[in-house]
RNA sequence: GCGCGUGUAGCUCAGUUGGAUAGAGCGUUGGCCUCCGGAGCCAAAGGUCGCAGGUUCGACUCCUGCCACGCGCACCA
């Protein structure tokens, strides 16, 4: 009833949307670029002081300058001075010289060709606290405000592990389902499972063959389909008969449909225990058999657009400026992935009025995603240009290449209980020297978020579009730029905050107690809080979760170095004898650790609260 | 062969639409526990940013060529 409304809806959308020609531009550009708006306001009023003195209408850049000592927020003043004739350390003196201190921004010094604005800490500190501990928010929801992100990731196929080299699509695309969320727009996350096509023929056919031991589960399913593979090798015209149990299962035949459903349901509870690991859900579970049904209309719309010819007995789309064809219908009249893509991004259009539909699939599937862009343009879908391949990096094992085609396999779950079994006994020691009472089912839960956190950060951290060698002794390494010094770091802010005993109501935050705030290892951790937005949404336009790895590496860093200072220097201490400097540290912890724990929320990362 | 991608410290990687002295982690060396939890902090050593040209006031970043490695290129997904 619902999908019906939202069907009959998003179709009057689309002739809509098509009478305006190319929204590429548009769309495109809105969501790809950070907008000002996700730039804290004191890099805006920066970024206006330089405008305005200048009399230079531009969005000028604003970054933070390489030393500390030089200022909080520097504007390169080269585009100014272009406008203007003159040398850039000339408009920079000017603007320098000119500037009169806001209630955001206190100084302004010429160093070269920038300027260096120094922000009024109090406001500064002001803004932060009520950005996290009051209502506001440090992520401006107006950045994704009214879009629609679609995003397929993880898309495994049934009848097989959740292998280690899942992990990408599926870490990366949690990831990013969180960083768009976060930033207001509306999403949905799609397991596009690979549950339909030859590969399930050979399994059946292999069942059909040899049989199974009782009861039924992944690994007994999947080496009945390595043992057809063996048996192909060895008898070529074995592979008929995988071919004709996927014809039988398209023809819509019972018992090959009865099986098909007894493979997909063992699989599916298989994968769910390790999202359940991860923490991930979906909006939306829904294989390449969901599209079946509509395969004859969208073959018979290519063919009436003139797309589809024939070829070697298959049926093929030609692309103009593409070397080979998209294959469409082998030449036993079974369909073929392309087709089903086709199908499944007509859904997506029709079904949510997408603003982007990402794809988060390795790299070497580029070529399918070009061309399957490339059919949909030539099919008059303007919307294609809103299609994105959100390409990553291969996962090799000791250096090799992975994958069950190559039986080089490594069971995600696998990893997961090597990564837990690494950290459980250090939660069990720590346990001892924390005063707080521990269960052991705590320790457990516990042990389950860092060692699963540890090798999804691990994925995340680097580019996409880099490899990764997987080395468990690296990955599960605790130490250094990784997920458990994160969430140590939660930890300690909330151990701080525990022994504090001190209130840290936003209410009872008022600027007296606020202006006690004010070295610079506090100004350190507030600066670099106040760039978490535009991290955010720099993240999600440019689908790169790595940028928000990074920043939380650092911000761990900031808070790091803030408490151990206190270590040699008592005045610096959190936890001091003044009760209302020691609120007001407190509550900047507290900043802290929601800061944290957001972030860590967001790449798919649990915040524990001892560990 | 064609296409795509990657090349930055011994190793693994950052480097924000071209901008200030190219930064982290691991490893190495040396410091810091009467210290809010040492999964931490500080310091030192370590670089022809693959090579060669070009554009620019300015290039790790953009363009061209070359080299190395990886991946992809018709009936699997």
């Amino acid at each position: 009833m619902v999908t019906t409304t939202l069907q009959g809806q998003s179709i009057q959308l689309l002739g809509f949307r098509a009478s305006f020609g190319d929204p590429r531009g548009l769309l495109h550009s809105a969501p790809m670029s950070s907008s000002p708006s996700a730039q804290n306001l004191f890099a805006r009023a920066a970024a206006d002081a330089v405008a305005r003195i200048t009399g230079v209408a531009a969005d000028f850049k604003v970054e933070a300058p390489p030393r500390p000592e030089l200022g909080d927020f520097a504007v390169g003043c080269f585009a100014a001075a272009k406008a203007l004739k003159q040398a850039p350390p000339a408009v920079a003196a000017k603007v320098a010289a000119e500037f009169q201190p806001t209630e955001l921004l206190s100084a302004a010094t010429a160093t070269g060709p920038f300027v260096n604005f120094r922000a009024n800490r109090a406001a500064g500190f002001r803004w932060l606290i009520d950005a996290t501990l009051g209502g506001g928010a440090l992520v401006p929801q107006t950045v994704g405000a009214g879009q629609t992100v679609c995003i397929d990731f993880s898309s495994p196929n049934i009848s097989k592990h959740l292998a280690y080299h899942h992990i990408r699509s599926t870490v990366i695309g949690h990831a990013l389902v969180n960083l768009n969320r976060a930033i207001g727009a509306r999403v949905i996350g799609i397991n596009h499972l690979g549950d339909w096509g030859t590969t399930h023929g050979m399994v059946m056919a292999a069942y059909k063959k040899w049989g199974a031991p009782e009861p039924l589960d992944v690994t007994a399913i999947n080496d009945l389909y390595v043992r057809f593979r063996e048996a192909m090798k060895a008898d070529p015209t074995v592979e008929q008969e995988g071919r004709v149990w996927f014809k039988k299962l398209e023809d819509g035949d019972a018992e090959a449909r009865a099986l098909w459903q007894r493979f997909r349901d063992i699989s599916w509870a298989e994968f769910e225990s390790a999202y359940q690991m991860m923490d991930i859900t979906f909006d939306e579970v829904r294989g390449e058999s969901a599209y079946e049904p509509e395969l004859p209309g969208v073959l018979a719309m290519l063919r009436d657009k003139g797309l589809v010819s024939e070829s070697e007995g298959a049926q093929v789309a030609v692309l103009p400026d593409e070397k080979n064809p998209v294959l469409l219908v082998t030449r036993d009249g079974t369909t073929l992935y392309a087709t089903r893509d086709v199908a499944a991004a007509m859904y997506r259009w029709n079904t949510y009025g997408f603003t982007r539909s990402l794809y988060v699939v390795d790299r070497g599937q580029g070529l399918h995603f070009k061309q399957l862009f490339k059919l949909l343009a030539l099919a008059g879908y303007e919307w294609s240009s809103r299609c994105e391949h959100v390409p990553f990096g291969l996962v090799r094992i000791a250096g090799k290449k992975t994958g069950t085609r190559t039986g080089n396999i490594t069971l995600l779950k696998a990893v997961f209980a090597e990564a837990i079994d690494e950290v459980a006994p250090m939660m069990r020691a720590n346990a001892a020297k924390i005063d707080a009472q521990i269960s052991d089912a705590e320790i457990e839960r516990t042990a389950t978020m860092v060692g699963v956190g540890a090798i999804v950060f691990a994925n995340l951290l680097p580019q996409r579009e880099k490899d990764v060698d997987f080395d468990l002794e690296k990955v599960t390494s605790l130490s250094g730029d990784s997920g458990p010094y994160l969430q140590y770091s939660h930890a300690r802010c909330v151990s701080i905050q525990r022994k504090g005993g001190v209130p840290i109501e936003h209410a009872t935050l008022t600027p007296e107690v606020l202006a006690r705030l004010g070295n610079d290892h506090e100004w350190a951790v507030a600066r670099r809080l106040l760039d978490f937005g535009e991290i955010v949404a720099r993240a999600a336009a440019a689908s790169e979760p790595h940028l928000l790895c990074h920043y939380m590496l650092e911000l761990a860093g900031d808070f790091s170095r803030w408490y151990t200072a206190g270590n040699e220097d008592a005045g610096l201490r959190v936890l001091c004898e003044d009760l209302e400097l020691r609120r007001a540290r407190v509550a900047l912890v507290g900043a802290v650790q929601a800061t944290l724990k957001q972030g860590l929320g967001i790449l798919g990362l649990g915040a524990p609260d001892v560990m």
